[in-house]
This record gives C-alpha cells, sequence and structure tokens, in this order.
DNA sequence: CAAACTACTAAGTGAACGCTTAATTAGAAA
DNA sequence: TTTCTAATTAAGCGTTCACTTAGTAGTTTG
C-alpha cells in the first residue's frame, strides 16, 4: 500500500555493512544506557533496519551485548599492544601509558558505559570469553618488566606491585570520566573541557611519577 | 478463606517502621541491579509488604530512588563529618582521610552501587537535591586546608589541585570496588579477601602520600 | 532459467512490570 | 460507640519490550 522506500530498490543486501551498523548502534545505546537500559527497538532505530535482523544476526539481546563487548576489548587490546611496541626508557613508558590509558578513556567514551555494565552484572558476559581473558597478560608483563628497569636504573621506587599500579592507573581516568555527572554535581565544574581533561591528564601523570620516584 | 498471617493479628500497622523497611529493601535492590534492572516487585518481596505501599509512601520508583539516594548521601556526609574534626598534623589528617573514603566504600558497598546508577542517569536525581549538592563544600575546604598546611610546614609539595587531589582519592578505592568483577577476570585474582583489601588500602596510602611528598 | 538460499520486512504475541482501583481493617479522635 | 483517617491488601489494567511467525525479494548456484 504504502510507497516503497527508495533504498529498498537496489544496492541494498549488504549483510556485513548491516552487521556493523547493528554493532555500532548497539555499542552506543548499551553504553549510554546500561544493559538493563537499552532498547533494542532503539538499537534498530538507530541502526535504520528492521528488527529482526538483529535476531538474525546475533540471536537474542544478551548475545549482542557480548558480541558488543568483545569487539570493544579487542579494541583496547589493540590500542595497549602499541604500546607495548615502544621501548623507551622505564620513565617515557610509564609516562606514555599513564596519557595513553587516560586518553582511550576520552577518545572511546563508550568502553567506560560498557564495563559499567559489565560490573552491574558480575562480569558473567566477558567471564566466558577466553579471548577477553588472556588479554591482558601481556599488558601486565610490560608494566612489570617497565617497573623492573626502572628500579634497576634508580628512577622507580621498589616493591610496588604491578598490578595494584596497573589498578590506579586505570582509576584515575576511569572515575574521573565514569562519576563526571556526579562529580560536577558536588564540585560545581564541567569536567569535560578540552582544558579541564588536560588538567586531569598533567594530575595524574603527577601522581603516578611522583608516587614511582624512590 | 485462607487462613491470616499471624503477622495481621496485633502489633502490625507500623508506618515508620513499614517506609524504613521498604527504603532498606530498595537501596539494596538499587545498588544491586541498578535503577533499570531494579524490580519493584523484588522491593516489596524483600520488604515483605505489599507493592501498593511503596507507592503510598514514595509515589512511583523515581521517587523511592531519590529517596534511597538521599539517605545514602547524607550517610556519606556523616562519615564525612567525623574526619573534619580530626585536627591532627596535616600527614596523620591525610592519612585519616585517605584510609577512611577507602573504608567507607567497603563498609557500604551499596554506596558504589547507587552512585554507578546516578551517574549513568547523568546525575538528574541529586542534581535537584539542594542538600546534596552542597554537602561536599565543607569536605574540600578541610582538603585545601590540610594541603596548604602541609606545604607550609614543608611535608607537602605545593601547587597541588584540592579537586583532583579529592578525585584521585576517591578513585583509588571506587574504581577498584566498582570494577572488581571485570578486573577479577583479568587479572586471575580474588579482590574481595580480607587481606586482598588490606594490601589495596595500604597501597593508595603509598600512592597519594608518596605523591604528595615534596 | 529454476531452485535454493539468505537478507530483509510487516505484523504480531506473550510476558513482565510499573502503577491503579477499590475495598478492608487497625487505630485515633470526638 | 461512632466517625474519621491512614495503613494495608487483593486484583487487575495498560504499556512496554524482548522476541516470533510468516512471508517477500534479492542473490547465488547448478
Amino acid at each position: 500500500m504504502k510507497a516503497r522506500r527508495a533504498t529498498t530498490k537496489i544496492g541494498t543486501r549488504d549483510p556485513l555493512a548491516t552487521k556493523a551498523k547493528i554493532l555500532d548502534a548497539a555499542t552506543r545505546e548499551f553504553a549510554m544506557r546500561g544493559y538493563d537500559g537499552a532498547r533494542v527497538g532503539e538499537v534498530v532505530k538507530r541502526a535504520r533496519c528492521n528488527i529482526n535482523l538483529v535476531y538474525h544476526y546475533f540471536g537474542n539481546k544478551e548475545k549482542l551485548f557480548i558480541a558488543v563487548m568483545e569487539r570493544a576489548y579487542s579494541r583496547i587490546r589493540l590500542h595497549h599492544k602499541d604500546m607495548e611496541l615502544r621501548n623507551a626508557d622505564p620513565q617515557d613508558a610509564m609516562r606514555g601509558l599513564i596519557v595513553s590509558t587516560f586518553r582511550m578513556f576520552v577518545d572511546s567514551p563508550e568502553t567506560i558505559g560498557l564495563l559499567v555494565s559489565e560490573n552491574i552484572h558480575r562480569a558473567r558476559h566477558i567471564k566466558n570469553s577466553p579471548l577477553i581473558v588472556s588479554m591482558y597478560d601481556a599488558l601486565l608483563d610490560f608494566m612489570r618488566e617497565t617497573l623492573d628497569r626502572g628500579v634497576a636504573t634508580g628512577v622507580f621506587r621498589s616493591g610496588v606491585d604491578p598490578t595494584d599500579l596497573f589498578i590506579s592507573i586505570n582509576a584515575e581516568g576511569y572515575f574521573y570520566l565514569s562519576n563526571r555527572h556526579t562529580l560536577g554535581v558536588i564540585l560545581h565544574q564541567d569536567f569535560m573541557t578540552e582544558a579541564r581533561l588536560r588538567q586531569r591528564e598533567a594530575f595524574i601523570t603527577d601522581v603516578i611519577m611522583g608516587f614511582l620516584r624512590p
């Protein structure tokens, strides 16, 4: 009855593009509203496709979320892989890791939203993804090695637990961004201006590097 | 028709107790599942009362959430008020603030769950609560003053932004706890054992106090 | 070309869930 | 005792939402 949409004519039928569009839309929706707040109706509206394609390609809402998580994690991994290649001196390597961790959170804001969701659900999705589970071993090795080299050359204090240091470096950026709304209200500031982000980046670097002094 | 429950006999009809039971149950439910994941049916099941009492006393789910948030925040405030009274030397005061912030998160686990929820919803609930908005001014003043005294006596470095320091102190504990599930998976550890918590507490203290050295 | 396959659509369905209606009962006030 | 108010309950209403059914139309293949 209705006039046929122009897009139905030719050139449609692009499964890979459709899948990617759904994944992109789902990433935004899950990151913004969390798993429970997300609506698959919203995802298909953003992706401009029929709702059943979500079920055709991904099965159900939970499997869609897992697909989103795996893609997000492999992006983080890629990001960190770059870091590991740089074999500068220990202090430069550490500074690079700090800055790049913070910038990763700033530049891909969906990462934090997804992590928040995954922790509400007690990590039950990534727990079953061996890819993700083993992802951070290399990064921890890199941290340990950098730390050791710094201790050997006398620029770092000794006895620092690499795991705790890893958590701290992530915490400093993650919390600033994940809690920017409540922090904004109670501290009367806008934490997302470029100037404020630069200030935070410098502060985080100072905190960690200052702590690591012998 | 059915046998009357024993509790209906006498001694029931306790509006304050009922309200408190609902608030307690709602706090647990909202903190565990987040605002969207929480079910008011679950709240009344935990509170062992009829569902309509929730609407009778609180109006709707959102207003119930606001009531929960206000109570949670005033507890945090109370906790911090204690801190401000201690006028020990700057280093002791700072150490006390660090440890007590971490322990506050550990001892009232619902705090983090509620903050997570509130940030997903862009702080739209606490934004309209003047009580909460003004709550942290005093704490920030205390931080600023402690910092200044430490600089004057030569035990702290100068030029530290009190706001950023406040964020960092909170970040170090908050992230460790809010993300314990994903961290547990990727770092192969249990972060909730008493020993691990003590290790983290010591590490956070080292990071901040180490950073503050001149 | 025809058959088979798969991308894609339209139109539901059933269940969950927030909330309401309407009535009942306990206790306070008069 | 009667009256009034507020605490409490039972039952269900309307909507939202994840997911399904059943079909159409491009695309590939024998």
